[in-house]
DNA sequence: TTTCGTAGAGAACGTGCGTTCTCTCGGCTA
DNA sequence: TAGCCGAGAGAACGCACGTTCTCTACGAAA
């Protein structure tokens, strides 16, 4: 029961509110649906997050991790920079067409709640920046100027917000087309 | 007393919602606090709008109506297709750069309540509809591809969210200049 | 075996909010 | 002038939720 057991406690709490507050929504999910998914105690899990709002910070930085490695599995199979700026809307594509797909968690919750808790919005921010970096560097080793990264990374956004309130997860395929025009015409100048 | 009157409070009511909606999130916002701001009584908000949702909804369908005429306005002096598909972006300049920016107040309240709301979902739809249709009816007049349009209303969006979360005007003059590229590569082909 | 500490289970508390109810007052009618 | 109708003001209600408190029971140490 020591370190070890607190980790997959932790981890299960994490991941039983990130299903709920990623499908219902966060103001949407009391805490006890947390603790009765999680099958956990009220105290031990207020001792492992004092509040609701550290649990959701936990569960957007869990999120994070989930997405850049995601992220890197789609790219692993890219041989040059190009084809894992591209394998970012094949990553999108796959997503959007999942059953439980309802948009991107951090756009959500700062829509929610990033109005009322900094926290939220500086994890949502964080993971955005972190993305822009991402595809910034992509772009960089591609010998693509700089210009060419905020609009990649505008399209990625775009697709996933497209695909979650249209309901059309085309918008990947849609994003993927513009980026192969984008990229393809600031290469050749 | 009339008619005119009635409509002249729905208009006050929806206009104070609007803004404490927009500014703190919905949930965080009491229907009293509504009332107070609309300076209305309770009964009649509530013979107005039998419920919150439905004071949403009217709010949502409001900003549909100023977002349309907002485009239109921007379109109004571009002489042709290709310039009112750019005067799109010029207008998300402007509204970026006000201060109380804070998002696509469809893509917040979908985040927010499209779970839990199929009236809120339904509504958000609506506007992203409409406006892939304006967009696309653009692009048909330019004499481009269809496929363009999708690309041009992901760009929107993409920058919409990316001004928001990342505190980014510049995502505004980042999706003009990719739709230059976007829309020039099409007309050529 | 007894005692102490700890952790689990859930009752309880305070608060806030959506919605409804009640009371009162002002104006119109006979 | 007396009675009635409607509307405004806000108190009240019921509920749900975040958070804390209490009670119980079990296991380890002496």
């Amino acid at each position: 029961m020591s370190t070890s057991n607190v980790l997959a406690e932790r981890e299960q709490i994490v991941a039983a509110a990130d299903r709920l507050f990623y499908t219902h929504g966060i103001q949407a999910v009391g805490i006890d649906r947390v603790r009765t998914a999680s099958g956990v105690s009220l105290k031990k899990l207020y001792s492992l997050f004092p509040s609701k709002d550290a649990l959701l910070v936990a569960v957007l930085r869990h999120r994070t991790g989930e997405w850049d490695a995601g992220i890197a599995e789609a790219a692993a199979q890219a041989t040059d920079a190009r084809e894992k700026i591209l394998a970012i809307y094949d990553f999108l594509n796959e997503w959007f067409r999942q059953d439980d797909f309802r948009g991107c968690a951090f756009i959500n919750s700062f829509g929610e709640l990033g109005a009322v808790s900094p926290n939220v919005a500086t994890v949502a921010r964080d993971q955005k920046v972190t993305f822009q970096r991402y595809v910034a560097n992509l772009v960089d080793e591609a010998g693509a100027p700089a210009s060419l990264a905020p609009q990649l990374a505008i399209l990625a956004e775009g697709a996933q917000t497209t695909a979650a309130i249209s309901g059309t997860p085309d918008a990947a395929a849609h994003a993927r087309a513009a980026a192969v025009v984008l990229i393809d015409a600031a290469l050749s100048s």
